[in-house]
DNA sequence: AACAATTAGTTTGTACGCAATTTAATTTTT
DNA sequence: AAAAATTAAATTGCGTACAAACTAATTGTT
């Protein structure tokens, strides 16, 4: 019996006419309640950053150089679009991001024989090498996280589809 | 029919006894699912930025701004610590930004005359006037997360446990 | 073909976020 | 009371994030 996933409780919209005090006060939770969500998340974010910070300082990388990382272990030769579409961030960001870790080493740019205007990024042979220090990574995230894989997974897809949303309301 | 998405799955490191290739790779996916939370953290995170922003550039605020002002619209006089106690955030952060909020007018900042050290951060008349323009703040929040007070709650006390754990973790 | 529109990436400027160091004030120890 | 330890902010340095403006390559339109 999954509950009438459209039940309006929410009360909404009363600009004009106040239906009863106690419902306006209901709904002013309901909105405090949103702030709190945002900060939750936005606190969780740079907790995670914290924990990974002593994890991956040893391999030098940072959390989002570690994601770009993660993309090219899977698929190698991705262009910055690409790479932007997967980690939801801008090339304002990704370029000096990629060229700190090309002149770390890890990686090569260089523009697309057959369109130019955009860039392959390729991994070198000590990029693919440094997958192998990473593997103890994700145990470190795991045991700091402490969940179940109940857990994981319905906070995992509650947040999606929560960015989702907010994507779309952001256009 | 392109190629089962589960078919090959990595044999993941059996480096020490593994008590079956079966729950190693139970474990594996596990370990996967971590770094799939953070990342649905991160990027969440990004996205209430992005929603925020809409909402917070009419104010001239920008998210980690509003929070200071939020702190302070509860209780006035607050020092530079208790804020970062409250919000989770270093001096290192917070100086520039009270700063900025101070050359618009919208705080002081002045030393504790019982200990030097401190400074208390307190309200301008323009401060706390601008509480009044931010009250449609939540409204527009709310819309965007579109979510039900119990999934909202839900989703708050679970993401905060797990910062709980986090911060743990990095001591 | 020529020119406009689009696209991919780069650059610039502003604002976090935090580690590490520094400065000044207070508290603790001796 | 003097010296040592602690504490609160500020400063410095590095790395995101993103808007806005810019450059160069490609596509589309006439």
């Amino acid at each position: 019996m999954p509950a009438a996933r459209k039940a309006p409780k929410k009360a909404a919209r009363h600009t004009a006419a106040e239906p009863s005090p106690l419902a306006a006060e209901a709904f002013a939770d309901l909105l405090k309640l949103d702030l709190q969500l945002c900060f939750a998340v936005y606190s969780t974010a740079l907790a995670f950053n914290g924990v990974y910070k002593r994890l991956l300082d040893p391999l030098g990388l940072t959390y989002p150089q570690y994601l770009v990382m993660l993309v090219l272990w899977e698929r190698d030769g991705v262009s910055v679009k690409e790479i932007g579409r997967l980690l939801h961030l801008d090339s304002g960001t990704l370029t000096p991001l990629l060229k700190r870790l090309e002149a770390a080493g890890l990686l090569q740019r260089s523009r697309d024989r057959a369109d130019e205007r955009q860039l392959q990024v390729t991994l070198t042979a000590q990029g693919r090498t440094l997958r192998e220090r990473a593997q103890t990574v994700p145990l470190g995230i795991g045991s700091a996280c402490g969940l179940q894989a109940g857990e994981l997974l319905a906070l995992r897809d509650q947040l999606l589809a929560l960015r989702q949303r907010l994507d779309t309301a952001a256009e």
